[in-house]
DNA sequence: GTAATTGCAAACTCTTTGCAGTTCC
DNA sequence: GGAACTGCAAAGAGTTTGCAATTAC
């Protein structure tokens, strides 16, 4: 079974990089938390798994996981979120802007009409990102009460 | 006729706020730009035309021209950048990922499905945001040779 | 007159980097 | 053995804030 771990060991021996007890421990605590992740958050996990984790190797190693394409990198107003990406496909969010919940989507019907507008442009597609943002159900009924 | 000038000037009244020479000069610098703008981009420019302004009052000008619909801020990898918005319509983005040119485009197909998606999950959209990244023609061209 | 605004510098947040000691292969 | 990795602390970017002086209304 191909399992995260396994994937990215491949991934560093491939560049000659080490499996340390450090990247072992901080991809545990992201596997294990769901979701859009800090890079903060992550240390504060992995913190309580091994004390001396510093967020510089926290950091270094999220930058790893990105690039073995594990994991994904979103830009949010304040600072970046960091989610699994790995046998999940891709997907789109919707954001509530009242009470920051997040709702995943697919929609394979937008994703043709992404690749048809970047050929239009002469662009070879490698990624989109789309977030929608608005009020979600609860909050449009509490905002109008 | 309805200049942007005019339309942050409504703004501020609005709001009890005052129409300054430090605004007025950042938003007329932000007009005579294009394209996407970052932050310290339009304070050296508007340095150029009064040299005493601080970026404080750059950051300041630029939240409230975004409270006030005018221009619009995006998240980038690299800080926030900011965009007219007024009287250009939605549009989203093009970029490529090796010589980071950007093209604008809009495709009201995809805005329909978006609404529908939002709908599904019972979300009241407000706003949404689209970055689709490759290599644009030139740079495949180049990168292929 | 007085509340809003300014520039400055300091503070803040998030992220990266230099370094000396340590560890993986 | 030696290059890669670590934690730490310091440095960097980008952005925000406190403050005393100034200005718009």
């Amino acid at each position: 079974m191909v399992t995260e771990s396994t994937i990215f060991r491949d991934f560093l021996k491939m560049k000659n990089l080490r499996w340390t007890p450090q990247r072992e421990k901080i991809l545990e605590m992201f596997l294990m938390m769901s979701g859009h992740i800090s890079a903060e958050q992550l240390h504060r996990k992995s913190r309580e798994a091994n004390p001396s984790i510093g967020i510089a190797t926290t950091y270094r190693t999220l930058s790893l996981l990105v690039q073995s394409g594990l994991i994904r990198e979103n830009d949010g107003g304040k600072g970046k979120n960091y989610e699994l990406e790995y046998q999940r496909g891709h997907h789109d969010h919707l954001i509530c802007t009242h009470c920051d919940k997040v709702v995943e989507f697919e929609h394979p019907m937008i994703e043709k009409l992404q690749i048809e507008v970047s050929e239009r442009s002469r662009f070879t597609l490698k990624s989109h990102k789309m977030v929608l943002r608005g009020f979600c159900g609860d909050c449009r009924l509490k905002h109008d009460s």
